[in-house]
DNA sequence: CATATTAATCGCAATATTACGATTTATTTT
DNA sequence: AAAATAAATCGTAATATTGCGATTAATATG
């Protein structure tokens, strides 16, 4: 068939997966890479530092968008583009409680 | 075209989009938590847990197998799964470099 | 108001993913 | 050696993703 049964699993896994999906892609992470360093983060600056078409771009963002691990401001003819505080404070700790707080320790095999 | 552009990003990015795209399906992140929680972890358990296909389970399985995120090892006919120890806590750190020292600052939207 | 600039959206082609049933492989038990 | 059990692999269908050029939409400038 092709398409993930998100009704037999629970929310957090069906949430964590959305969000590692979003993040599932280079360019993507080049994104997220770019706009934790800068200040500035116009949708053009990142045209021109990955080195992708400005529709692909404009894709992956929305992608992040969607995630909501970004958000974007109109200013003038440009669009700046920001890490979303609220929801990466909150997939912070999500992603946190998955990894860190569970050590590897019964070993079966 | 539709294939990732991958000799464009560098190799952190490629490596963290490719542990994340294993994550990114929630019939994995539910066989994470499992052997995240269970003390035995056989593929058949797996299989009567979640409401997947047997053959569904075990290309997961793979999938996750070859991010290096989980190992098995066969005892008699079955095949018994854990969290790749090792592989873990490598990811865990690149994950958390990526998460918590990168707190974000500078808004500007 | 016409033109330039920036980014979103559309349409398409190539490729990847997801899922399942059927089959195969490997091991254990009879 | 034959039968049973468990899991991997194969083949296939449905759907999703990736990427780009072309177009559209929105704002700014001459």
């Amino acid at each position: 068939m092709g398409l993930t049964k998100s009704e037999i699993f629970t929310s957090k896994q069906n949430r964590l997966a959305l969000l590692f999906k979003a993040l599932a892609h280079p360019a993507r992470m080049a994104i997220i890479q770019q706009l934790l360093k800068m200040d500035t983060c116009f949708c053009g600056d990142l045209v021109s530092e990955l080195g992708l078409a400005q529709s692909t771009i404009s894709q992956h963002l929305l992608e992040l968008k969607k995630a909501g691990l970004i958000k974007g401001t109109v200013e003038g003819v440009s669009v700046c583009y920001c890490i979303d505080e609220k929801t990466w404070n909150n997939v912070k700790s999500e992603v946190e409680s998955l990894f860190i707080s569970c050590s590897v320790k019964n070993k079966c095999c």
